[in-house]
DNA sequence: CTGTTAGCGCATTCAT
DNA sequence: ATGAATGCGCTAACAG
C-alpha cells in the first residue's frame, strides 16, 4: 500500500523552510534563492520525497492533467479497428507533448460506472452514437469539456469526417465506370452490446439504427444508388467482410457487378470471397472501400478506396481539447476524405 | 472551463442537512432515511449537481480509481500489435469491473513526465525492458503498486508466460521433423526510439540489445539450434518479416530448411517473401511462429506456432493490480504456451 | 439517524 | 526571498 509517503510538509520541515518555499522549489514558479531550492531537493532526496502528490496539487489547482477518451465499445473491439488506433495515436500525440494522460473509458456494462466518477479534466467521445446521449448528459453535467470524434450531432465542439460526401464520391466512381448495379456493405448499425444484427439490409434494420458513421456512409452511397441492395456486417473484419460477399455473391442470378464497403476490412473480405467463388476482380466484380489502411496485403491487389486522414483526425481532436483546456475557443473540424485509386476497380463486363 | 460546478456544501445547504449528511446520502455507505436522502438527491437535482467531485474525493480517501498502463511505445507501435491489443482488454475486463479507470502512459519523450505526476493508484508495466529502469525507480519511489507484465526482472511482481521454454519447443518441433539447418528471425531487440536496428543478427546487435522478450525466446531457439543464422526486425509486422524473408531466403546457397519466427506477423512475411521466391511452404521450407493471433487469412495457410494466453495474461495483471490495492499479496504467475500444429511446417526435402 | 469537527496534501494569496 | 494563513471538496470519526 502507498501507506509511507512522505508530504512536502515533511520535506520543508527537514530542509528548516516553510512549506510554501518547498512547493516553490518544486513548482520552479517562484522566486527561490538557488541554496534554499538545494537545500529542499536535498531533504527529498533524504526522505525519498519522489515529488508533489497530484491528488492534492489537482485539487488545489482544479486539474488533474488527465484527458479521458470514451468508447463505446471495450477495449478489444475498439483496437482491433485500426482507424481507431491511428485515432487514438493522434490523440496521444498532442495531448502527451502536454504531458497530460489519456484515461480509457468505455461506456459499456460496470465500467460506465466510471465516467460519472473518474477524474479528468476533459473528455473526448469516440465515435459515439445516438445510445450514449445519457452519458453526453452525465458529462455536460459535470461540467467537462467535451469534444467529439465524429458521431451524431450532440451540439458539441466535433472533429468529424465528411462521410457523405467521400461516400458519395466512391459511387460515383463506380457510377462513372458504368456500373448500375450496385451492393452496399455497411458497418453495424447497432452497438456491440446490442444483440449483433448480421444479415440483409432491411427497413427493420434501418429504424433500428445507431450508428450515426453507417447511416451517413450509407446516404452518400444511396444518393447515387437508391436502390442499391446492402448487407449489414457486425464489424469491421475480414471475416465479417467475407460472409457479406458470400452472401451477396453467391447467387449468379442476383450478382451486383459492384460492391460498396464502407470499411477497408471489409472490402478485403468482400474480395476475399470473389475470389473463393472464382469471380475475378476488377474484372467480374469491383470493390471500393473506405479507410485507406495499410491492409498488409490481405489482398492481393491494391484496393481502390477512400482515404480518411485518421492521425490527422486525432490530432485535431487532442488539439481542441487543449484549447478548449486553455480557455480558447476552437471551432468544430471536418477532414476531407480523398479518393485513391487501385487496381479493384474497373469497368462492368 | 468547469467554472460553476455546484459543490456537496451548497447541496447540503439547500436540503437543510449537513455536508456529512449529504455526503452519506451519495455514498450509501451509512444510516441516512429515505425522506433525507430524497431531499439531497433533489436539493442536487436542482443545483445540477453530478455528484461528488472525484479530486476532492480522491485526495481524502487516497484513492483515484485510476489504474496506469505505462508503455515503453506510443500507442500507435504498441496497438499495432494484436497481442497488445488482447492483453490490455484482458487487463481492462478485470479492472473496469471495479469500475477503475485505464490510463495509458508512455514512457517515451515527453509523454514521460506524466509517469511522475499523473495520479495513479497503481502501475502495470507493459513489456518493459531495462531501457526503463529509471522509470521504475521513479514509481517505486511515488510508492504506487506495481505489476510487470512480461520484461526484465526488477524485482516485481511479474505475470509473464514461458518464452524460454516455448521458444524451445518450437524449436524442437522443428529438430523433431529433422531439420538441422534453421533461421531465427527475431523481434527488435532495442525500443522504438532507438536507432531502428534492422538487419543480421551480430554479437554487436546482441550487446546492445535491451529488449528483454526477444532475447529469451531467442536463448529458447538457440538452446536446441546453438548455431542458428538469425535476422533482427525493425517492429512485429508482416512487412518486417518479407524483409527478413528476403534477406534470409534470397540466396539459394545459405537457405535454411525452416524458420523459427519470433511473432505470427513476422512469419506470415516470412512465407509471403518465401512465396514470391517461388518456394512452397511447408514443402520447401518450413516456418513456424509465436503468439496464436487471429491471421485473418493473411497467409492461405493455417500457422504452425506457439500460442500464448493473451486474454488470460492481461486478466491475471489486472487481478494481481486490484489484489495489491485491497491490500493482499498475490504471487508472480507464469502461464505456457501451448503447441499449436498449422500447416507451415513439414520433414525437410 | 444526524451534526460537528478535523484533516487529506498542496498552491496561492498576502504579509514581511 | 521567505513565511503564515487559507481553503480547494470531500469523507470519516465521533458525539449527540
Amino acid at each position: 500500500m502507498s501507506g509511507s509517503r512522505a508530504t512536502l510538509a515533511q520535506v520543508a520541515a527537514r530542509a528548516g523552510v516553510s512549506v510554501s518555499t518547498a512547493s516553490l522549489a518544486f513548482s520552479g514558479s517562484g522566486p527561490v534563492s538557488a541554496a534554499t531550492r538545494e537545500r529542499v531537493l536535498a531533504a527529498a532526496e533524504q526522505l525519498r520525497y519522489a515529488g508533489p502528490d497530484p491528488r492534492g496539487r489537482s485539487l488545489r489547482q482544479g486539474r488533474s492533467g488527465i484527458i479521458a477518451v470514451v468508447m463505446e465499445d471495450r477495449v478489444l473491439a475498439a483496437f482491433r479497428d485500426p482507424v481507431r488506433i491511428a485515432v487514438l495515436d493522434g490523440i496521444a500525440q498532442e495531448t502527451s507533448a502536454q504531458g497530460q494522460g489519456l484515461l480509457l473509458l468505455s461506456d459499456v456494462g460496470e465500467s460506465a460506472d466510471a465516467i460519472g466518477t473518474a477524474t479528468m479534466d476533459a473528455a473526448i467521445l469516440l465515435a459515439f452514437s445516438y445510445r450514449s446521449d445519457p452519458t453526453v448528459e452525465l458529462l455536460r453535467r459535470r461540467v467537462v469539456p467535451l469534444v467529439a470524434l465524429g458521431g451524431p450531432d450532440h451540439g458539441l465542439l466535433t472533429i468529424s469526417i465528411d462521410d457523405e460526401a467521400a461516400s458519395a464520391a466512391a459511387a460515383a466512381h463506380l457510377a462513372g465506370l458504368g456500373h448500375t448495379d450496385v451492393a452496399i456493405v455497411t458497418l453495424p448499425l447497432v452497438n456491440v452490446d446490442s444483440p449483433a444484427a448480421r444479415g440483409p439490409l432491411t427497413a427493420d434494420a434501418m429504424r433500428a439504427a445507431s450508428v450515426t458513421v453507417s447511416l451517413t456512409r450509407l446516404r452518400g452511397a444511396r444518393s447515387v444508388f437508391p436502390a442499391a441492395a446492402g448487407w449489414v456486417s457486425a464489424a469491421s473484419s475480414v471475416d465479417e467482410g467475407m460472409i457479406a460477399g458470400q452472401a451477396l455473391l453467391a447467387d449468379p442470378a442476383r450478382r451486383p457487378t459492384a460492391v460498396i464497403a464502407q470499411s477497408d476490412l471489409l472490402a478485403a473480405g468482400v474480395i476475399r470471397a470473389a475470389h473463393e467463388l472464382g469471380l475475378s476482380v476488377p474484372g467480374e466484380l469491383s470493390v471500393i472501400g473506405f479507410d485507406g489502411i495499410p491492409l498488409d496485403r490481405i489482398i492481393p491487389q491494391d484496393l481502390t478506396t477512400m482515404v480518411q486522414p485518421a492521425a490527422a483526425e486525432g490530432r485535431a481532436a487532442g488539439r481542441a481539447v487543449l484549447d478548449l483546456l486553455a480557455g480558447e475557443h476552437p471551432r468544430s473540424t471536418s477532414f476531407q476524405c480523398t479518393f485513391h485509386p487501385g487496381a479493384t476497380t474497373a469497368r462492368p463486363a
